[in-house]
DNA sequence: CTGAAAGCGCTTACAG
DNA sequence: CTGAAAGCGCTTACAG
């Protein structure tokens, strides 16, 4: 039966059912097989040059795009990369998403982020409800997590950058991650201070998450140094950071300890929020007290007086993170594994 | 041969290669089909409530949860949805987002954030990319989109809920969507000024996206209601908000207008940075000339003086929006598909 | 109400 | 360097 007509299945094989565009159709319409065109287009090298290029016109043509869940389930990894963070009400951490989003997205991947509220518990579950999507890499914020997170990093066998923090000492199983070095910073702009002629600094925070905690050691360190540290100057509030707080804390302050001739605060919305009481209370800043922040938020150059405050490169934080991520995703080796970024102090008005 | 070895591949099917725990895993255990599991799992009708139960616990006991990629591949849809916001510097569209992603995620369902940058083709493509993950659900800001835009959100069939805004009359074939009416706002707040006796009230405005223009549109028909409008006091700049911008268009008004007895700033940065300013340049406010701001935003509280607003419920539109997605993407229809969640003037010092 | 079978659209050993 | 075949782990008509 030469002239039967084209059995109904033959006919609809050129497009499935859903009508989407998939391999086998640009496999026949290049004339070569679906697994090479997979290979093809996947720049797998062991391809004939020539057909690769053959392949790749023909998928153009035909607008062939990739389904991401057929890959996902034949090659047990997603093109997603899950990202953890602390909070979306803190500024610092929206611009690490920002960043790190942007750049993911330009090397084609999708982030998926997760809200951890600074819980250790919920970014445990937030990990596990992640892994099922067999992310290609896993983007976290800080170095401290419960054992069953670490645990199922490790074993999950994701590629894995920590951000904004770096370990203490260079040690050989030391993760992988892109920050600065917290106490470094928080040392720094306390001699900043005392090298202006500063005697009684005090410290106020909010949060007192790891890194707001090692930002208090610095302080206490370079105090210490000095021959000057007193711990009846700390002001440790663990409530979430905001400029009500700000407010409140340095109203306290300035009532027990009037003789305090700066304060540091572990963030900038505390300190914006202290410069406000300030003019409220008619307090002199920098004449009576000196005031100054941390990572450089926005506003912090807009205030009366502007404020001095450590910069913080958290914008590039998250872009280098996501590039250190995108090249061991790639299976290379990152020539620097810990990446420190550094800080800088800059100094305004308030101080 | 009653006692030969058991298969190797009969053993090795307890689990797949991967050691994952796989529907089948529990169908062998609990005694029945894979499409049983696969129905009972997923609270299919039509199955006896008897081997629901078993099959629960039985998944339960293996610890057994359901490959996101498997099923999208079979069923053409994932669990994620896609959200598509302008900015992440923008602290209104985060807490749209937190609240939003809140929601869903109690919903079981992952999302997939997009920043368009208020470019539409920029929105065009990360739609094009979101839908190649045939997300459950569409949230989108605003209800202008290109074309393109249009065509692939309709085509694609995916449940849509647009965020912040509503259509201007009830048409029958309106989106679905949660908001409030930006004009009536905006008319709103500059009643409120007319009625504390201010005479000429200036519009700042930056960026100029539609729902910054339907605030002026507010502003202008107040004001033509009052027979007091003047379109030289429109200062409308395109750059991204900021506290530093409200700065340099307060002080450029109060330099071309001194007459001027009130502004109305598009947004609270804007306005915040016009406080600063007016602190710097010794204008008295509210006595010389009154701020007024919009959104609420984190700090208007704080400012000297606290700054009158508009308060929108961007937390409750966020949440609301995600609700009426989860309830689309169950197949229901929302009794009110255009949900109007209002807004509230808050009286400060600033005015 | 339940099951066998096909299929979703890829990737990847395994041969050649 | 290339292809045929199996498999990833589900869902869903189709029968019964």
């Amino acid at each position: 039966m030469p002239n039967a007509p084209i059995p109904a299945k033959t006919a609809l094989k050129s497009h499935r059912s859903t009508g989407r565009i998939t391999l086998s159709d640009v496999a026949r319409a290049a004339g070569v097989s679906p697994s090479t065109v997979s290979r093809a287009l996947r720049g797998e090298r062991a391809v004939d040059p020539a057909l690769i290029e053959r392949v790749q016109a023909v998928s153009d043509k035909l607008g062939y795009v990739p389904d991401p869940a057929a890959r996902a389930l034949a090659s047990q990894r997603s093109n997603h990369v899950a990202i953890l963070i602390p909070l979306l009400s803190n500024a610092l951490f929206v611009d690490l998403l920002d960043s790190a989003q942007k750049t993911l997205r330009a090397g084609g991947y999708q982030t998926l982020m997760g809200v951890t509220h600074y819980d250790s518990s919920e970014e445990e579950q937030l990990l596990r409800e992640q892994l099922l999507h067999r992310p290609a890499g896993l983007l976290v914020t800080g170095l401290d997590h419960n054992p069953a997170t670490r645990k199922l990093m490790h074993s999950s066998q994701v590629p894995c950058v920590h951000l904004m923090d770096l370990p203490a000492a260079q040690r050989e199983d030391a993760p992988y991650c892109v920050g600065f070095r917290q106490t470094d910073a928080g040392a720094a702009m306390t001699r900043h201070l005392l090298a202006q002629g500063r005697k009684r600094i005090a410290f106020a925070a909010a949060q007192l998450d790891p890194r707001v905690m090692q930002r208090l050691f610095g302080w206490r360190s370079a105090l210490q140094e000095a021959g000057v540290y007193e711990p009846t100057l700390e002001f440790l509030n663990p409530a979430p950071s905001s400029l009500a707080l700000g407010g409140i804390l340095f109203e306290q302050i300035m009532q027990q300890r009037p003789a305090v001739d700066a304060v540091f605060f572990c963030n900038d919305d505390l300190a914006q929020g202290a410069l406000m009481a300030a003019l409220r209370l008619g307090v002199s800043v920098p004449a009576q007290v000196a005031i100054a922040g941390f990572n450089d938020l926005t506003g912090s150059d807009q205030m009366l007086p502007p404020l001095t405050t450590v910069r913080t490169p958290r914008a590039r934080i998250g872009e280098a993170a996501a590039q250190m991520l995108l090249s061991l995703m790639r299976g290379e080796t990152p020539p620097v594994p810990q990446l420190d970024l550094g800080f800088e102090i800059v100094q305004r008005q308030s101080s």
